[in-house]
RNA sequence: GGCCCAGUGGCUCAGUUGGUUAGAGCGCCGCCCUGUCACGGCGGAGGUCGUCGGUUCGAGUCCGAUCUGGGUCGCCA
């Protein structure tokens, strides 16, 4: 039966006791990791968050009652063991972090036993994810979640530490807030004291931190959950956290000299990685032609080049409309893969046709010069030449080319590009390649909505010697908008802020919002700033993204305590859920589906 | 919404061209064991092969549908 720990007080977590400790008189709670019974002498291994620490009952030194109860040990009980920290009796276990010291045991409670669980409380878990999540208050007992959410934690109190000396205010937003349909869909909340109008869970904090600056508050940040009704991915779930900040009167290079600060910090402490400062600057445009990607992998080569002058007159008109709609010829060089089978190259046009390619030119050198290529019907010999000599080609080389929009080619290579990467496993591991992305187009066309939508949000600074471009070309101005990338994902973003009306106006006129849309949808954010607004920039971190990547693992779902899966669904505690009628009618809500 | 992958004792898996009673390791239960730490020895229990339907003399295996989970495209200012 289940013991009181009435008069036990722990004095230790089980991993917390070393050689240093021997002959100290300790108290330990925890969960029985496994017993081994070797009939005179039986071995409990007690784990708690910190480690396992093996409990020695010796029948020649504890009284039969205590050797009796030991035996009714099982897996998953919660136990506590007074005793002395004595030196291994037997042979050290050097993979174990107490591997040289033992417990010799005066006391065991039994404070609550245990049905085996479903599948086994280990590191590096075999058991399917589905019943892993069904049971996720079992899967967090296993030691590399634990890792992961003491890691998450950690990185939690530097953000809040290091900002906090810098001057930062850490303030709350609220959660229950106002719909803007521009960006993601909202989760909304339905109001009971005013039937059919809803609150949104915030997509971000980003109008209320704004607010805060014309409020006057000059530096906050804040550990904010954010909500997305979209699709869910490896990296994505609709609930997510930010690491949230906005500052006042400060330009591009102050954002991100804090930042690099805070991320050389947050490395240093947890990785002990060196992140040398400054950090490496990259516009977008570059980042697109050499990389194919607003985030690039810096990991690797196989950069894109540009290929369009050599072709455009060319036989081939596939390549020549292409370029003469406007779009590009682009490829890249896979060094050493000229014997590429064709069934693997298939593949790869497959792969490129997910993100919209009509299909690949490749060409493949032989070892022997021997030139296997879709593209010698179309081309003459000395236009393949000069492609080859285009793309710095040897023999024994894999040249493949996209050619379409330049979007559809950046998108296409670039995934490409990263799919080849890993196939060839050629990403360097334990390496962090950091980069600013910077000046982002403001815009960017929407074939859906048929105007053009804010690439990053409405409120973004246009570079000033582009304003004027706002009429005439709107697709080419650019934006004081920068992202951190690292190892080709995306862990933060962020911008100047426009503060000038004048230059707001301009930019919902581009947008297409009539000034009375604008009213309605920002109007709170712009009535406050016609009474002093500062200008103001900031930036947020994926949270989650940068621990999967501090922690090393592919799946956003192993730094989140209690995730939901790919329907949005959470398998422990099964909501979404149904409700009672009765709650529905205080909402004024009607279920017709 | 589209495409791809997976589903067989508690867990992880094997299961031949369709053919006796569906196997293994781990775990679990019982007995034994004084230096184990992937403990060991002996014995035992445990399976509507995700579900429904079809083909067949016969289906874990073939066909169709469906459910569940994962990846991805669309989507994610």
């Amino acid at each position: 039966m289940a013991e009181s720990m009435t008069g036990l007080k722990r004095t230790h977590r089980c991993a917390e006791l070393g050689i240093s400790n021997i002959g100290e008189k300790v108290t330990l709670m925890g969960w029985v990791q496994k017993t081994r019974n070797k009939g005179g002498l039986l071995f409990l291994d007690l784990r708690d968050r910190s480690g396992i620490i093996q409990v020695v009952f010796d029948e020649s030194k504890v009284s039969a009652k205590l050797m009796d109860k030991a035996a009714t040990l099982r897996s998953e009980y919660v136990a506590a063991v007074t005793g002395e920290v004595s030196k291994r009796g037997g042979a050290v276990n050097p993979d174990m972090l107490t591997g040289e010291i033992e417990i010799l045991p005066e006391e065991l409670r039994i404070l609550s036993e245990a049905e085996t669980p479903p599948f086994p409380i280990e590191s590096d878990s075999k058991t399917k994810e589905e019943l892993r999540l069904k049971y996720r208050f079992l899967d967090l007992r296993r030691p590399d979640l634990q890792k992961n959410l003491m890691l998450r934690s950690k990185v939690a109190r530097i953000a809040r530490e290091f900002l906090s000396d810098e001057g930062f205010l850490e303030i709350e937003t609220p959660m229950l807030t106002k719909s803007t349909p521009e960006g993601a869909r909202d989760y909304l909340v339905p109001s009971r004291i005013h039937p059919g109008s809803f609150y949104a869970l915030p997509q971000s904090p980003q109008l209320f931190k704004q607010l805060l600056m014309c409020s006057g508050y000059d530096r906050y940040f804040q550990i904010a959950k954010c909500f997305r009704d979209e699709d869910l991915r490896a990296d994505r779930q609709p609930e997510f956290t930010q690491i949230d900040m906005e500052l006042s009167f400060v330009n591009v290079d102050e954002v991100l000299d804090v930042n690099e600060r805070l991320l050389a910090k947050i490395f240093k402490d947890t990785l002990g990685v060196e992140i040398t400062l400054p950090i490496r600057r990259m516009t977008w445009q570059e980042a697109m032609d050499r990389f194919g990607s607003d985030k690039p992998d810096l990991r690797f080569g196989l950069e894109l080049v540009n290929v369009s002058k050599v072709v455009e007159n060319c036989g081939f008109s596939v390549f020549s409309n292409a370029i003469a709609a406007g779009g590009s010829v682009r490829g890249i060089k896979v060094i050493g893969q000229g014997e590429m089978p064709r069934k693997k190259i298939d593949k790869l046009v497959d792969f490129a046709k997910d993100f919209g390619a009509k299909g690949l030119a490749y060409l493949a050198i032989g070892s022997d010069s021997s030139i296997k290529s879709s593209l010698v019907k179309f081309l003459t010999e000395d236009e393949i030449a000069s492609l080859i000599k285009a793309m710095d080609a040897k023999e024994g080389d894999l040249l493949i080319f996209a050619a379409d929009s330049d979007k559809v080619v950046w998108d296409v290579l670039g995934n490409l590009r990263i799919a080849i990467a890993k196939q060839l496993d050629i990403i360097e591991k334990d390496v962090y390649k950091f980069v600013w992305v910077t000046e982002f187009p403001l815009l960017e066309w929407s074939e859906e909505q048929n105007r053009f939508t804010a690439m990053h949000h409405p409120f973004t600074m246009p570079f000033e010697e582009d304003i004027k471009l706002l009429d005439s070309d709107p697709g080419r101005v650019r934006a004081k908008a920068y992202d951190i990338v690292l190892n080709g994902s995306e862990i933060g973003g962020g911008s100047i802020r426009i503060h000038q009306t004048d230059i707001q106006e301009k930019m919902f006129e581009a947008l297409g919002f009539t000034k009375e849309e604008a009213q309605e949808r920002f109007g709170f954010l712009l009535n406050a700033f016609k009474y002093g607004v500062p200008p103001h920039a900031g930036l947020a971190y994926g949270l989650d993204r940068l621990v999967m990547i501090l922690a090393g693992v592919d799946s956003i779902r192993d730094v989140i305590a209690f995730p939901k899966v790919k329907d949005a669904s959470c398998l422990m505690t099964e909501a979404p859920g149904l409700v009672e009628d009765k709650q529905l009618e205080e909402l004024g809500l009607e279920i017709t589906r």
